[in-house]
DNA sequence: GCCGTTTTCGGCCCGACTGTTTTCAGTCG
């Protein structure tokens, strides 16, 4: 499902690593990558774009916008062949080992024709490596070490599992004596839909307690690195934790540095020399005098750089500095600010909660709106017939009248069959308040038959919301190869919300395709799909990827009021 | 290789920790 932005994106930073590794110019390596991520993010797709609007992108010069053109044209870029015929693909496959970098891979494969992680093992285990300059018995270790983690896990884990362990540590470093602050930050508190280690920052004027707690918590397995400012350790689930303790003057500072991502902060410190700045995790200071100016807050720091406070969902160098500088930083959704949830299920099919159940949970939360959206027949497993479709209608209109201050809808999820068709005709269809209709099979159609399902759906009047629109599985299915800008173009045409699907392991929509699929003015329902009263939390994380996803609380159906909700789905259905 | 209301040339983010080092390079975030 490559869109060629994403394809151009992967072959610069491909094109970096080899740089890195045969030893180019620092800056210019800089330069490929930071290009990689303004293509990958770019809008508008590379292959149709003219010279001048490519170099309109953040970080295409002349030269890249060349390599962007003759890759279009050829399917290749000449540059990166020939430093490809230098470097073999297992070499650049050693810098994923942790502790190894492009420096060690070069003197590997230089000095010894490694070019592969197997090579460099039996290296190892034969003592070739003895005798190299740099190599030591801690190097040989580390490396070995680091070639057990990259084959077992090495795997980001999904968001449920870092904020769950996230909240663990932090419980355990805040109880230590002479703690006065302590919260995640980095990739977790940005919501990025995975996360590869969990960073951990504190306040105190004596980190010694702080660092001891992280060391003798139950979960840690490795310590990784110990050092007053700085702990690392390894949890038994594989996962790394990263503590940093600062005073609690540079508080705002250090929140702000260790928030990330990378791209943003280089972002803020270019903003920061460019006025005569610096700017560090201890504090924003004056580089001729080395006074500190602010710290405290991350809101002095962003203010004394001349921007408002931007939200972490935002930190991605994806255009929230350009949005801030012109006072454009959008009023993203919040949780507070949803009112219904429009896709769960009960034990009437996979669900393992009854209905009466999940209804009594949804109004604990102060849901204005509850849609019962159990499985339809096509799906033979869950065994749905009309006749129980049509008895737990009579009890969710039961429960509506039992929740006076909330509307409890009936629903149903389809299944899109193979070529766009839905389970049952409009006669029935008609009959349920909404209808989510989702892909549950058929996932390795061609993109032409898959788009055409998925837009035949989309154009069903009975059809409201397009449930997990891609189908993924973070880390076990891929998606679905569907046209987005096609499927986007007619949820727009019929009044059709895509939906945001809350659960850890599907986020789907992802943040970037939202990001597109606003531009083609689609609408979009966060939803937790709960299968249990457990899961109707899961929505904190679908809020958090749809502000990834720049999105207000205007562009999301599930936070609009009812009577603007029911609209919407009159509207859709006319 | 990119970029510019200080610059079309000369800059380009910065600090912590480890290991192999006799003063610092490499890696990481």
């Amino acid at each position: 499902m490559a869109r060629p932005n994403d394809e151009v994106a992967e072959l610069f930073q491909e094109y970096a690593d080899l740089l890195s590794i045969t030893g180019g110019d620092a800056f210019k390596i800089r330069s490929y990558e930071k290009a990689a991520r303004g293509i990958g993010g770019y809008h508008k797709d590379v292959s149709t774009l003219g010279t001048s609007e490519l170099r309109s992108i953040p970080g295409v010069g002349a030269s890249i916008a060349d390599k962007i053109a003759e890759y279009v044209a050829t399917g290749t870029v000449a540059a990166v062949e020939r430093v490809r015929q230098k470097v073999p693909p297992g070499v650049r496959r050693l810098v994923a080992i942790p502790t190894l970098g492009p420096k060690k891979a070069a003197a590997l494969y230089e000095q010894l024709g490694i070019s592969s992680v197997e090579e460099l093992e039996a290296a190892i285990h034969s003592e070739a490596l003895r005798g190299l300059k740099g190599f030591g018995p801690r190097t040989e270790e580390n490396i070995l070490h680091g070639i057990r983690l990259l084959r077992q896990s090495g795997e980001r884990v999904l968001l449920d599992t870092a904020l769950g362990l996230a909240e663990e540590i932090v419980a355990a470093v805040s109880a230590a004596p002479g703690c006065l602050r302590c919260t995640h930050a980095g990739s977790l508190r940005r919501f990025r839909e995975t996360i590869g280690d969990v960073d951990v920052l504190a306040a105190a004027e004596d980190s010694g307690p702080l660092m001891a707690a992280l060391r003798d918590s139950p979960v840690v397995a490795e310590i990784i690195a110990a050092g007053e400012k700085k702990t690392s350790v390894r949890t038994t689930e594989g996962v790394q934790v990263d503590l940093r303790v600062v005073p609690a003057a540079a508080w705002g500072a250090a929140l702000q540095y260790f928030t990330g991502s990378q791209a943003h902060n280089v972002r803020t410190r270019v903003m920061a020399v460019r006025a005569g700045l610096k700017l560090s995790e201890y504090g924003l200071f004056d580089s001729g005098t080395g006074e500190l100016i602010v710290s405290e807050t991350e809101d002095e720091v962003y203010g004394r750089l001349g921007l408002p406070w931007i939200p972490p969902t935002l930190r991605e160098d994806r255009g929230e500095i350009e949005a801030g500088l012109d006072g454009t930083v959008p009023r993203l959704v919040t949780e507070a600010d949803l009112r219904g949830d429009l896709h769960t299920h009960t034990d009437l099919t996979d669900g393992v909660g009854s209905l009466e159940h999940m209804v009594d949970a949804a109004a604990a939360r102060g849901l204005e709106y509850y849609a019962v959206t159990d499985h339809a027949p096509d799906m033979p497993m869950q065994r749905m017939t009309a006749e129980k479709m049509l008895a737990q209608r009579e009890r969710v209109r039961e429960l509506d009248r039992k929740h006076p201050g909330m509307r409890v809808l009936h629903g149903t999820e389809l299944n899109i069959g193979p070529d766009g068709d839905v389970d049952w005709p409009h006669a029935f269809l008609r009959e349920f308040d909404l209808c989510v209709a989702s892909v549950h099979s058929h996932f390795t159609q061609d993109r032409a038959t898959m788009t055409r399902r998925l837009v035949r759906a989309c154009e069903n009047p009975d059809v409201a919301v397009i449930g997990h629109p891609t189908a993924r599985l973070i880390g076990r299915r891929e998606p679905i190869d569907v046209d987005l800008e096609e499927l986007f173009r007619a949820c727009a045409r019929t009044g059709t919300a895509l939906e945001i699907n809350a659960q850890p392991d599907r986020l789907d929509l992802r943040d970037e395709h939202i990001l597109l699929a606003k531009r083609f003015g689609v609408r979009f329902a966060i939803d937790s799909d709960a299968h249990a009263v457990g899961h109707l939390g899961f929505v904190r994380y679908g809020v958090g990827t749809a502000q990834r996803g720049w999105l207000t609380a205007d562009d999301v159906i599930t936070a609009w009021p009812w009577p603007r909700l029911r609209e919407f789905l009159e509207a859709g259905r006319s």
